[in-house]
DNA sequence: AATAACAAACAGAACGTTCTGTTTTTATTT
DNA sequence: AAATAAAAACAGAACGTTCTGTTTGTTATT
């Protein structure tokens, strides 16, 4: 390249153009770009659920999410500079959506109130098992967490979400379920105490010769757990 | 090295000496070298589960052991030819004295018989997390068990021996403890919940500000399911 | 003398990261 | 409206490191 033309070049590369960084210094509209930016990445942060899910922390490796979700390299090392930064980042899609699971109306009854309360309660309960816990999310998640607690970077960078996450979760679970005049601080941790049993469960079937087992595993937990939800005066 | 003494060398090595396996193939007494084996197997598996529980199954790899354990990697490698064996060999090592815990004299007390028997059964299910779940083996377990969920090779191995090692739990717990109705089915069941729930409790701290909510936690559990269970009476 | 026990060098694969280059989209200037 | 600069969005090669497993060599025990 002549001195020339280079001169001309950064002449113009330098009052042309430009000055600030893009993303989104207009204020609303999603421009094409953006859209096929957050797609990809949505599209990584998938294939990083499914690969922890099925093939463990260990081995979800960065070449492995690029075949999962069949983008180059190139794609990846682009969204995310490093590793920790797609852990990171798919920590909190992950817990995103968990905040506020989605109400089931109950169902009609010919049954007591109390036997209604209690059923309500029960298949709640059930439910946290079924679409919260025991699910890709769920168990990419139990990964992460399993990972953080020896990994002090990754502790130190998803720490304050997942803190940030537990209160949000209690003030949830506190709006839609607890007792006016329950004891609230003793409720929290009965519902943590439901989370903690379920996220064991997800590595209790390598003790059991049937997988069934778990099912009777999970009704005595409700069967113990549901009707504490319900008292009334936890001081007497 | 010379030709001629290397020649020697291997036509000693081909023509001489003992035909079988050494270990033990004399009938009792215990040679120094077994000993020697023994002891520097013991220091790798020492140096496995120290691993696991410092820096998790991803980054415990066999060089980092061998530097833990202060050997060799020819050491480790003439003691466990691969990497899976010696995770085979260290869960198992892991199960082993697990599964008859040392049972703690009761304390005396002033208490109403009712009141002793709970607080026995309580201090019982307290020493479950801080003797065993919650110890260096009882995290490097939980290590283990997570992988083993996603590793179908190490899955294949070592199932048979966590299946043998649950029905064995549960037989030596039934020997000293029942259910207050006495339905033993339902005790085992009562009994795996407290498990998973101890096993779930290692990365529950992740989501709290304070360490100490942890033991909150685990009181209210253990409230929740001390009075459900009743010491068996050892005359029958 | 044979071999267990150990040591160390090595091979090949896989890892995460960095780098260079290309295409496409967007914002500004003319 | 056309031209142009800048940045985003890739794609893919290459780097150095680390991994597991193998092989070869040495020492100690029987």
């Amino acid at each position: 390249m002549s001195t020339k033309l280079y001169e001309r070049f950064m002449y113009g590369k330098r009052n042309r153009g430009r000055r600030f960084s893009l993303d989104n210094s207009r204020g609303c509209d999603v421009t094409e770009r953006e859209k096929q930016g957050a797609k990809a990445k949505r599209i990584i942060y998938e294939a990083t659920v499914r690969c922890l899910d099925k093939y463990g922390y260990a081995k979800t490796s960065t070449n492995r999410i690029t075949q999962e979700a069949g983008v180059s390299r190139g794609a990846l090392t682009h969204h995310f500079a490093t590793k920790e930064d797609l852990i990171v980042e798919t920590t909190n899609r992950i817990l995103r959506p968990t905040v506020n699971p989605p109400k089931e109306p109950p169902p009609n009854k010919g049954q007591t109130p109390e036997d209604y309360e209690l059923s309500i309660i029960k298949s709640d309960l059930i439910r946290l098992w079924q679409h919260v816990v025991n699910t890709p999310q769920g168990r990419a998640l139990l990964e992460i967490l399993v990972a953080y607690r020896t990994d002090e970077k990754l502790k130190e960078r998803i720490k304050p979400d997942l803190i940030l996450w537990n209160d949000r979760m209690q003030r949830s679970i506190l709006q839609n379920y607890i007792l006016s005049d329950g004891d609230d601080s003793r409720f929290e941790r009965v519902w943590q105490v439901a989370r903690v049993f379920y996220r064991g469960l997800i590595t209790h079937d390598a003790f059991l010769k049937d997988p069934g087992e778990l099912d009777t595993i999970i009704e005595e937990f409700v069967n113990m757990l549901a009707p504490m939800m319900q008292r009334r005066n936890p001081d007497d």
